[in-house]
DNA sequence: CTCTAGATAAACT
DNA sequence: GTTTATCTAGAGT
């Protein structure tokens, strides 16, 4: 059964964790998810298609990679159009070797998402690409782990939606979630 | 633990 | 032209 990447946006953000995300041929297990719907004040999408954030409205499945305070790429999985799902952690655990050339240091590998994104080697023109298992795999979570809710991190609209959503008991989360 | 600098594309006035 | 942004590393308290 693969993921349904069509479905409503807050159901695949949760459905995401415990999921294995490979990036040519390296990765781990996807703990940490945020949800950007598209009538959300938070989402690249608010403002309409842009140079910026065309990848968002492609269709479910693609892959959406941004810039981040002019430093930082992070990984988002697009649902219907205009919405996405930000892979904020996960577990490193194919070419972790890889994986740590990259970042530098051996810790903190995959926590946060541009730490995640340095670790998993993206690149801006990675954006519109698919997961359809080439370069870009998701295989969906086989256990379901106990998921953790909490407020989305780091934006400044809408920051009470309680749209991030974590696996609990893991380590390598980016922020711990409230009780 | 808190604070700050850093880095750049794109939206905004 | 100015401001903001789905953040991180490193220094300071």
């Amino acid at each position: 059964m693969p993921i349904r990447f069509d479905q409503d946006i807050l159901d695949l953000a949760r459905s995401l964790p415990g999921a294995r995300l490979l990036v040519r041929g390296v990765g781990g297990t996807v703990i940490e998810t945020e949800a950007y719907g598209r009538d959300d004040p938070a989402s690249h999408s608010y403002r309409g298609l842009t140079a910026r954030n065309a990848a968002m409205f492609g269709p479910p499945g693609t892959v959406y990679v941004y810039l981040s305070y002019g430093c930082h790429l992070c990984l988002n999985v697009v649902g219907q159009a205009g919405e996405a799902v930000l892979i904020r952690a996960l577990l490193p655990e194919v070419g972790v070797e890889e994986m740590i050339r990259r970042r530098g240091v051996a810790r903190d590998i995959a926590s946060g998402p541009g730490r995640l994104g340095q670790a998993l080697g993206l690149s801006l023109g990675d954006s519109g690409k698919r997961f359809d298992g080439g370069e870009f795999l998701l295989q969906p979570a086989t256990t379901a782990g106990r998921l953790l809710v909490g407020p989305r991190i780091g934006i400044t609209k809408a920051a009470d939606r309680p749209w991030r959503f974590g696996l609990a008991g893991v380590p390598g989360l980016s922020r711990p979630f409230p009780r």
